[in-house]
RNA sequence: GCCCAGGUGGUGGAACUGGUAGACACGUUGGACUUAAAAUCCAAUGGAGGUUAAACUCCGUGUGGGUUCGAUUCCCACCCUGGGCACCA
């Protein structure tokens, strides 16, 4: 009897796998095409974490178990590679960054192999290098064309320690994200992308999409919808107008003063001229620089201005309302001015600070409290609030007010309906090395001009000198110094131009390389327009809940903007995503500082890749996530030994068992979990059938046990697909498992011929009895009432008899 | 503060639309095999009480209420953990 030699084996057939080309769909012809995606990692120095192993697995699995329902599956894999992270490894170790990625390109592909996937090694992208950025270059390019890239002038984070722009989800709580100093903010002018166009309908299809609910919440509270009021309002003694936005209009009667953001431009030509100018002006100046030094705090840092301006008449109720100034407001959302009322919790402490008087509206039920709300003693806005005005609603519930009420003010015409989100335009420029260059020139007398497409890719310059790469903090790239990268000729007047020097966020190259996988061999073409057509939208994506928010949002985006070029015929890329959960050691994510992070090589090598998944995998709900432990995985080990033992072993025939009925329950169950991705109740299902022959080992005639390991095989192959092929292998059934169609069930012989039924009294359980399946409430109730236990605890009268067919009867006493 | 996810034995976790809580596994304990250990195999294993041993009884899914014949599952309030967002008018 041998040891099962998980690393002879597994060599084996992944060599046989690739030999056979099993994972290569036909690009052109497949018949039933299934693109099974999952998020590619992130290319770092440290290589393959378990945690991308893990997810991995997850998505294999799922891959596996289509193509035996009879997909042609595409499983492709690639590595997002640009970026700061590598970049600050290769300048910490003083290498060239393009070096290390060769380097560890090359170790996580051989990681990558290891685990078994069946990933097709012919389709791999890589968004480092130029025959896939220059694809991004071209995207660029038709954003600019488009109208959806432009420069602003941008307030963005800033670094001072990695000396670059970040993005807001580089920052966290005021700290960066990669080097835990305190960010700051700068002024700058900026390449971005206007999502913010697509706003509307990244909200809207959310309705329609056949992801988990919690990560369309997600999307839906970044892009951050709200309906309401702008408010058309004079400046008294100016000739200026301005709208305000109110997304709570029940409570505009309680409005009694107004807030301009300091960074707003009407703020100079309200003060121009006026004795408050300089004490204004100054306040903007200090209140810009502290924003620049750190987050604001709503309690401490609230300050603010009067700028000495009123509005005139507002509403037409013949008041004046001041106008001030304060730290808190945004510019860039709604009109960057507000009016602010008694009912708003921020309104309402700004105005105790500066003595701002301030009208109440809207009051409890409750009568004292009503009295407190009125004198201003404390703050109140609540649902079932009552409102006093305006007159027309007096008596009406402030929850109940919100729609009557904006058609009212539409009517009376003092402010129309609007729609306002939080999500801003896309911010994609980086002041960094390793990135993809921004194609654009910049042409003294054509402006800014796009790279023409047969200059592709814009290459990205190789800086060998360590100091040059290393940002200087002037805020430009460390392209700017490279001076044959600059100097370029205009495409339009041939005249003398600069390159756009910062480089493309990361995101912009994993936003649309699902795209690409199919076409990686066309050198003419981002995406080939019939292989698009075969194989997407993306079947199955799935990935991290950590990526829920932005990755997602912007590939939807990118989908969405090359439907309407009419690259594509569809909008949303991913028909379905799954977000799986996050997989941590000891109660804790793992991390270099914290030295818990696991290398699956060691594992692989000692208990095999098989060992290794099917562990993953069974920690815990995939949904969920799951606890490093390695005791667990040691039991693993030990299960696929004892079924490699128990297939050796060729004891005496047996008289024959009920093979049957118990395959086919299997078959349903375990299909049923991998359908809803439980696997660690799969693998829990496949374990009690194991167990189950293993108490019967010696009942089995010859045949039967044949169809036990044939079907453990099948549905073992898409968890463990090493040593399934090798059962497969040695019951002598052709190559390969994998090609074989997952196993059916009977519906009729999945039911169980004897039940057991419980027997409550009072809802206590008080017995089971075992019974035919379906048998009658008049048989279970004669039965119940044989039982010594039953009348032990049946003393008084029977009021009621519940029964559930084949579950339980219950008596109430 | 807001939004999501979650809280079940010593541990990781099961439990379909309210219907026998603790599947499956780890660990622990005892036993078999062995000169011994490892490996393997067998058995027990939520807690408390009870018995020579059983039988049996009670308590148990974060806390407190509620609905129900019956609640881990539904409703209300609260506490805790993890993740995300954070002055969005």
């Amino acid at each position: 009897m041998d040891k099962y030699d998980h690393t002879k084996v597994e060599k084996k057939w992944q060599e046989k796998w690739k030999q056979e080309k099993m994972n290569q769909p036909d690009m052109d012809n497949a018949k039933k095409p299934y693109f099974n995606l999952m998020m590619f990692p992130y290319l770092s120095a440290e290589g393959l974490h378990v945690g991308n192993m893990y997810a991995f697995t997850g998505s294999d699995i799922w891959g596996r178990y289509q193509r035996m329902k009879g997909f042609d599956v595409f499983e492709p894999m690639g590595l997002d590679g640009f970026g700061i992270h590598s970049e600050n490894y290769a300048i910490k170790i003083g290498e060239h960054i393009g070096e290390v990625s060769k380097r560890t390109e090359k170790h996580f592909y051989e990681q990558l192999r290891m685990t078994g996937n069946q990933f097709d090694w012919s389709r791999t992208v890589e968004t480092y290098k130029p025959e896939y950025y220059k694809w991004t270059q071209w995207l660029f390019v038709q954003m600019f064309k488009n109208g959806l890239a432009y420069r602003k002038k941008a307030t963005v984070n800033w670094c001072p320690s990695c000396k670059t722009v970040l993005s807001d989800e580089q920052v966290e709580n005021g700290v960066c994200e990669r080097c835990k100093s305190e960010t700051t903010t700068k002024e700058m002018k900026q390449w971005f992308w206007r999502i913010t166009d697509y706003a509307e309908r990244l909200n809207k299809n959310l309705e329609w999409i056949n992801w988990s609910e919690e990560v369309k919440i997600g999307q839906r509270n970044w892009i951050g919808r709200s309906e309401g009021v702008n408010f058309k309002h004079k400046v008294k003694d100016l000739d200026i107008e301005f709208e305000v936005y109110d997304s709570i209009p029940q409570t505009h009667m309680a409005q009694t003063f107004f807030i301009v953001a300091p960074e707003h431009a009407i703020v100079e030509k309200l003060v121009a001229g006026t004795d408050k100018e300089e004490d204004v002006l100054s306040f903007v100046e200090r209140i810009k620089k502290k924003k620049l030094s750190h987050r604001f705090d709503i309690d401490k840092d609230m300050e603010g201005v009067f700028t000495g301006r009123y509005v005139e008449n507002y509403l037409g109720s013949g008041k004046d309302l001041p106008i001030w100034i304060a730290s808190f407001v945004f510019v860039d959302y709604g009109t960057g001015i507000i009016g602010c009322s008694a009912h708003d919790e921020r309104d309402f402490k700004f105005a105790k600070k500066y003595e701002i008087p301030l009208k109440p509206v809207l009051f409890p039920k409750d009568k004292k409290l009503a009295e407190k709300v009125r004198k201003l003693e404390v703050f109140y806005r609540e649902p079932d609030g009552i409102l006093e005005e305006p007159k027309e609603f007096n008596g009406v519930r402030w929850d109940e007010a919100r729609g009557p009420i904006i058609e009212y003010i539409e009517k009376k015409g003092i402010g129309k309906r609007a729609v306002n989100y939080k999500l801003r335009d896309w911010c994609i420029s980086r002041q960094r090395y390793w990135g993809d260059p921004i194609p654009m020139i910049q042409c003294k007398k054509c402006e800014w001009q796009p790279v023409p497409e047969e200059d592709f890719p814009v290459l990205l310059p190789e800086i060998r000198e360590l100091k040059d790469i290393l940002p200087d903090g002037s805020g430009k790239g460390p392209l700017a110094k490279q001076e044959n990268f600059v100097k370029t000729k205009c495409p339009k007047c041939g005249g003398e131009a600069k390159r756009e020097t910062d480089v493309m966020d990361p995101f912009v190259d994993s936003s649309w390389y699902f795209l690409r996988y199919p076409s990686t061999d066309m050198g003419n073409v981002p995406f080939d327009k019939k292989r698009t057509k075969k194989w997407l939208p993306v079947d199955m994506y799935i990935g991290g809940k950590e990526h829920t928010v932005l990755h997602l949002l912007y590939s939807r985006f990118i989908t969405m903007a090359l439907k309407d070029w009419e690259y594509i015929d569809f909008e949303e890329p991913y028909e379905r995503f799954f977000g799986h959960g996050l997989l941590i050691k000891g109660g804790a994510k793992m991390s270099k500082s914290k030295g818990n992070v696991i290398n699956p090589d060691e594992y692989i090598g000692k208990y095999g890749a098989d060992a290794v998944r099917m562990y993953l995998m069974f920690l815990g709900g995939f949904e969920q996530g799951g606890d490093w432990r390695d005791t667990v995985m040691m039991g693993m080990h030990k299960f696929i030994q004892r079924v490699w033992k128990l297939l050796e072993r060729k004891g005496e025939e047996g008289t024959g068992i009920a093979v049957r009925s118990m395959i086919h329950k299997t078959v349903f169950k375990v299909e049923r979990d991998i359908e809803r991705l439980s696997y660690n109740t799969a693998i829990a299902k496949i374990m009690e059938f194991v167990n189950w022959y293993r108490e019967n080992e010696d009942d089995f005639k010859k045949d039967e046990r044949r169809e036990v390991f044939k079907t453990l095989s099948l549905l073992l192959a898409p968890i463990a697909p090493h040593i399934a092929e090798e059962i497969w292998s040695q019951l002598g059934s052709d190559f390969s498992v994998h090609q074989q169609t997952w196993p059916e069930y009977d519906k009729n012989l999945i039911m169980e011929e004897e039940v057991e039924i419980a027997v409550q009294i009072n809802g206590k359980l008080r017995d089971t009895i075992k019974g035919q399946f379906g048998m009658s409430q008049e048989d279970v109730e004669r039965l119940a009432r044989v039982s010594v236990k039953v009348q032990k605890h049946l003393t008084k009268k029977v009021k009621r008899v519940i029964f559930v067919e084949n579950k339980i009867i219950s008596f109430v006493v």
